[in-house]
DNA sequence: GTAAGAGCTAAAGTTCACTTTAAGTCAAGG
DNA sequence: CCTTGACTTAAAGTGAACTTTAGCTCTTAC
């Protein structure tokens, strides 16, 4: 316990000017020394593990104080505080998958038939992609006429 | 043919900013009209849809005007030339699915087992992740001692 | 006790991928 | 011909997520 931010920014892998930043952001909390210096209690690893994690997701870190915000306010997160935090993200995990695997095989279906662009080819037919990002998420589909 | 800027910006989902953007970041070509208007062939919209692929795939700009320079200089590229471009990304795009899993399952795992940080999780047993990205990836994996 | 290295703050800077602004030009219908 | 809306440029602005800088102070090992 009591981890200085060199000691938390070695551990978590990230640089102590983040750290500072995510404080600022309001995403972690730190306690004083004496002295005026930062002191972490060694749970925020985990919530920055957390942070790192909900990022890849493809959150904002604006997405995630909000998530934070649905954890006890000043006592320690217990594991289903976590668990229930995971399982919030677990459908957008989903989404983000599917999509990949979606574009995965568009970009398959394509090396196959060589067309990328006609009427016949499975890029072609979006219904179920188009929308899902707004008007820029068109993936490979050209409608040639 | 003969699109204007409009046109395409319509049909590829985005704004003529973005058009002319990429332009002068050397992705897309554009003629003129007498005028001094662009005026773009309709491959643009291909070219488009791919550069938007490659970004959800993960690619930053830099990278993907790397990529096109190896298509085939003031010639249409064939469809042969957009086959051997998406094979390319392939591999990248099964590692980001991969790790989404991977995430998916550890995410999962944590529910079910309720620790997050205990030795015996699968979350503290990260050999096959953590180095992927360097030190930032480490998923959830918080080593208490 | 002191020197070196780690930490402090506020403010400015950076990169990416665009968008907005300002001041003007082009194109097409009536 | 004229008006309107789409287009032109260069330059500045934006927002996200940090990093860097400058000028200090703290902590620790010798």
């Amino acid at each position: 316990m009591n981890l200085s931010i060199g000691e938390v920014a070695e551990r978590a892998g990230l640089a102590p000017s983040a750290l500072r930043f995510y404080e600022k952001e309001g995403l972690i909390h730190s306690d004083r020394s004496d002295g005026g210096q930062r002191r972490y209690h060694r749970d925020v690893l985990r919530l920055i593990a957390f942070i790192r994690a909900a990022q890849r997701v493809g959150l904002t870190l604006d997405d995630i104080r909000e998530a934070l915000r649905t954890l006890p306010e000043r006592k320690v997160p217990t594991a289903s505080d976590w668990a229930r935090l995971s399982k919030s993200w677990r459908p957008l995990l989903d989404r983000r998958i599917e999509e990949m695997e979606r574009l995965r095989d568009r970009l398959d279906s394509c090396i196959g038939c060589g067309c990328l662009s006609l009427k016949t080819c499975a890029l072609s037919n979006p219904q179920d992609v188009a929308a899902s990002q707004g008007p820029g998420a068109r993936w490979l589909i050209v409608d040639d006429d």
